[in-house]
RNA sequence: CGCGGGGUAGAGCAGUUGGUAGCUCGUCGGGCUCAUAACCCGGAGGUCGCAGGUUCAAAUCCUGUCCCCGCAACCA
């Protein structure tokens, strides 16, 4: 064993802002799997997760629930531990980055960063809201204020430190272009070179707003930026630069496992700052796809059909560890989105694991105990349809090994269901209820059942990584409780003979799909809020409370829509003719994706009248108008009173 | 003309050294009875977004065009 060298994964370190749901698993079944899969064929496996828990999203979340940000997150990591210990994920090490350990080495990665000159004081221009303490970009901002409070913002400076991003530009498009296995899939490759070729700016990379975060070594009064604070874990964990026993055995990691949301951070700043402090670059950072959630296409979403269940603990409930790691590998392409549904994922586990693979584990050992008194007998006998299985069977860890190291976990899946699908076809060519008839045939019957058993094990090895537990129920009944799982053993096809099987309660027993579906619409709809029984008050995460005289500087007044069009120069802008009263008047919203501009004329919105007007790609508005926003998408805020009241 | 990805059977997807279009599910029909009403076989169903071009031959290369989706920009 280990015979192969080290192998370092990792996935992102998660931020406990809520409970974790079945996105954060998808990622880290994935990772496990991998983790999984390289120790069964000999590497020395190191496999990371953690928390990443910084940040004043952190601290005003703890605020707002009255808690210290040591608690909260304390409570939220704990409940993701729960649920790694749940479905066995086999991490060696969790990360938290309130850690000590973190903490101190973040603080001497910061240090040679600045003593190799690339880290400088500068000033942080921004807008900024002085009530929350936060620097905002314009980008950032919501409706022109703040996206936190929702009050308006004031051009202003800070000191801050800078980290000299810019000067790494040109050695990051060398490493993509030189290395394109650095990064992948090649789409994100190619988003993030055109993202340095449009000119990288210095990276500011602490803060002076919130104290929430490791302070900056030579700056008590600052913190250090979360994301410089996070991606660092992936070697603080490995205990650089203090004890770096294992920094040196592992690092470089051989693969990062992020979000494509994320791709950016892994495969431009992170390698920037291992640059500048002189340290080897991980050698492959993989952006994974999404899991969408229904909706699809066209918003006809207003009838919210029967609700996805998204919480992994729920799941793995009903179905089980297993059936939902082997889902969420099987059914989605790596790197590319896909949609969950609760029908997709029921289906999945009921024709694979139930038909396909339980069933044939099923009828195998009870022929097998028919037939043979429940020991595997011996093969004398061979024909072509004997070879085809054979060939297929040892010549599956090949193809698996070969899709894996693409991380194309549904191919390595489908590999071994072809075994599968190859050993129920088996069956039903050679027939074994009628050779049992024939007593002259037993030694065809006897090969035919001992073939058999051997493809089971076979398989019972290439699915370990997946579905570990899966695989040992499966050496049970077939009579190897007492072996352990080894790679290379599938590739043999003389390890049966003699064994005693024992069968067992179904692998996986069938389910009743619209039965479950129609419970788990039950519960979906139950976790959405929508339960009956008595209506409950959850109080809201509201931002801080405000003054009267704050909410009385705001002059709201009814405006009439008179003419509303598209932007010339801008997707998301909608240009509308205001009438209130007297005065008409241009007003710009940004809500081009959810309202045709002809659908607008004749409403009677609310506008915020004596916002400070401002260009909006070269056009003025002056004023805002109110919507309804659940993130995704707008609803008009109308009312029937006169144009040019004023509304209290 | 900001950058990139994609449009292939009812659904979800494979398919780049160009050479009879595949898979899973669904559907129709058949077989089997060892097995979890599971398993196996066969049929129907696609002008491979659209229009041109290169070629003996294009889903596969080139040009144009329409539509979706990311990123960027933008949401007083």
């Amino acid at each position: 064993m280990n015979t192969k060298g080290t192998y370092y994964i990792t996935t992102p370190i998660y931020y406990p802002s809520s409970n974790l749901h079945i996105g954060h698993t998808y990622c880290t079944v994935m990772a496990d799997a991998m983790a999984r899969f390289k120790r069964l064929s000999g590497y020395d496996v190191r496999f990371l997760t953690g928390t990443d828990e910084h940040g004043q999203k952190i601290q005003t979340l703890a605020e707002t629930k009255g808690v210290s940000p040591q608690a909260y997150v304390d409570e939220v990591v704990d409940g993701i531990k729960k649920l790694w210990a749940t479905m066995e994920i086999s991490y060696d090490d969790f990360i938290r980055t309130t850690e000590p350990r973190h903490v101190e080495r973040v603080q001497k990665i910061f240090m040679k960063m600045y003593e190799n000159g690339d880290i400088y004081k500068g000033e942080y221009q921004g807008l900024y809201c002085t009530p929350c303490e936060s620097f905002w970009t314009e980008s950032q901002l919501v409706n022109g204020c703040c996206p936190d409070c929702g009050r308006p913002v004031t051009p202003a400076r800070e000191e801050a430190y800078f980290f000299k991003l810019s000067k790494y530009a040109d050695k990051l498009l060398e490493l993509f272009e030189t290395n394109p296995e650095f990064l992948q899939p090649e789409s994100r490759r190619n988003e993030m070179t055109s993202f340095v070729k449009q000119g990288l700016d210095d990276l500011c990379i602490s803060r002076s707003t919130f104290d929430w975060g490791i302070p900056v070594p030579i700056d008590e009064k600052h913190v250090i930026y979360v994301w410089l604070d996070a991606l660092t874990n992936y070697i603080t964990a490995l205990g650089y630069p203090d004890e770096p026993e294992l920094y040196e055995k592992y690092w470089p990691a051989d693969v990062h496992l992020v979000g494509k949301e994320i791709v950016r951070f892994h495969s431009i700043i992170w390698p920037a700052m291992l640059m500048s402090a002189g340290l080897p670059l991980p050698k492959k950072v993989l952006g994974h796809g999404w899991l969408l959630l229904g909706g699809e296409k066209v918003s006809k979403s207003k009838a919210a059909k029967g609700a996805d269940v998204v919480d992994p603990v729920v799941l793995i409930d009903r179905y089980g560890v297993d059936a939902l790691k082997y889902f969420l590998l099987r059914e989605y392409t790596f790197g590319q989105d896909g949609v969950f549904t609760n029908e997709v994922m029921l289906k999945r586990m009921n024709y694979d694991l139930a038909n396909d693979l339980g069933n044939l584990v099923s009828r195998t050992v009870s022929m097998i105990e028919k037939y043979n008194d429940g020991v595997v007998p011996e093969a004398t006998t061979n024909d072509v349809i004997d070879d085809d299985l054979r060939t297929i069977a040892v010549g599956a860890a090949k193809k698996v090994e070969e899709q894996m190291d693409k991380f194309a976990f549904n191919m390595a899946l489908e590999e071994i269901w072809i075994l599968v699908r190859r050993a129920n076809k088996y069956i039903d060519e050679k027939a074994p209820w009628v050779l049992a008839k024939d007593p002259e045939k037993k030694p065809e019957l006897d090969t035919v059942l001992k073939n058999l058993a051997e493809a089971i094990r076979i398989i019972s090895i290439l699915i370990y990584p997946f579905m570990h537990t899966t695989s040992k129920e499966i050496r049970k009944q077939m009579g190897l409780w007492y072996s352990d799982v080894v790679w290379e053993d599938a590739f043999e096809f003389e390890m049966m003979y003699g064994e005693q099987v024992k069968k067992g309660d179904p692998i996986f027993p069938r389910l009743d799909i619209e039965k479950e579906l129609a419970e788990l619409a039950k519960l979906g709809e139950k976790a959405a809020g929508a339960g009956s029984g008595e209506p409950e008050s959850i109080p809201l995460e509201l931002k801080p409370e405000i003054e009267y005289d704050d909410f009385a500087k705001i002059d709201f007044r009814v405006g009439l829509i008179e003419k509303a069009e598209k932007h010339p120069k801008a997707d998301k802008l909608l240009v509308f003719q205001i009438k209130m009263g007297t005065e008409r008047r241009q007003v710009i919203s940004g809500v081009a994706e959810d309202f045709k501009p002809e659908e607008m004329v004749g409403q009677k919105v609310i506008v915020v009248a004596n916002l400070k007007p401002r260009q909006l790609r070269g056009m003025e508005s002056k004023g805002m108008l109110l919507f309804a926003d659940n993130g995704k998408r707008c609803e008009i805020v109308t009312t029937v009173a006169p144009d040019g009241e004023v509304v209290s």
